[in-house]
DNA sequence: ATAATAGTTGCTCTATAGTGCAACTATGCA
DNA sequence: TGCATAGTTGCACTATAGAGCAACTATTAT
């Protein structure tokens, strides 16, 4: 149950960012759940900023986050009824330049290497990683 | 047919906005085209500022928009089908307060002026006239 | 205990979006 | 021909959104 209604504005401006449309378009297309960690290798985009954008979609009601040790696994939010036609429409829009086709691919590779469904590895792209000095 | 590729993102942007919102709802529900001045009465709000979100809409791909003589009518486009699906969400958004149901009444009153399915009166809410001095 | 690492967040900066006012164009009517 | 009016747009202002950096918390493994 939800207490504070969210606005229908707030809904379409979670969607209206290329980074986290790309998130919301990964999860609809693989029917996965799946961890900060894999959404940076999948997407190639620094961690700080994914996290960001997780969390208003989260708070657009759109996604839902649990963790669990370590890692903190994302959903998608299936209610409301009218957010399964609105990720229709996701699926649906055109991939011009082959960037959500690319992140799935990564997306798809990158799942594979979990362990009884679950992560085990951090992130792999040493570009992306934050060094502790 | 359309030439440049509108981005995901535009889509959504456009719809990200509560007085764009009412603008398109009020169209998918009322199945009508309508001019500015009777969107001026029916949403209360002043010409320049629709005017402005129409042209919002209509670069990003929902609107289209045809002059007759002094009125300018906008109707929703239809294609790709994809817009179709998103129109469906639209109508399935709560209306927490009402707002959209209010803008609809409102339409329905003034489109019954009317001759021949064409406005042929100017903006009637004295207060949102733009006086010539 | 300590180090490594998954994830989050405060701060600053820059770009962009929405508003209101006022001036503008364009069309029809007297 | 000139006026009223449907609609558009330049300008200035303000608010907000997204990015990057660096510091932070929390959890696991050694």
């Amino acid at each position: 149950m939800q207490l504070i209604t969210i606005q229908p504005e707030t809904l379409f401006q979670a969607l209206a960012d290329e980074t986290r449309l790309r998130i919301i378009r990964l999860l609809v297309v693989a029917d996965k759940e799946a961890c900060l960690c894999e959404l940076v290798d999948s997407l190639q985009e620094p961690s700080y900023k994914l996290s960001r954008h997780l969390k208003i979609l989260r708070q657009a009601g759109l996604l839902s986050s649990q963790k669990e040790g370590r890692w903190v696994y994302h959903r998608l939010v299936t209610e409301p009824s009218y957010l399964e036609t609105l990720y229709a429409t996701v699926q649906a829009l055109p991939d011009g330049d082959q960037v959500y086709q690319a992140d799935l691919a990564r997306f798809t590779e990158r799942i594979r290497l979990r362990e009884g469904g679950r992560c085990r590895v951090g992130i792999l792209s040493d570009d992306l990683k934050v060094e502790n000095k």
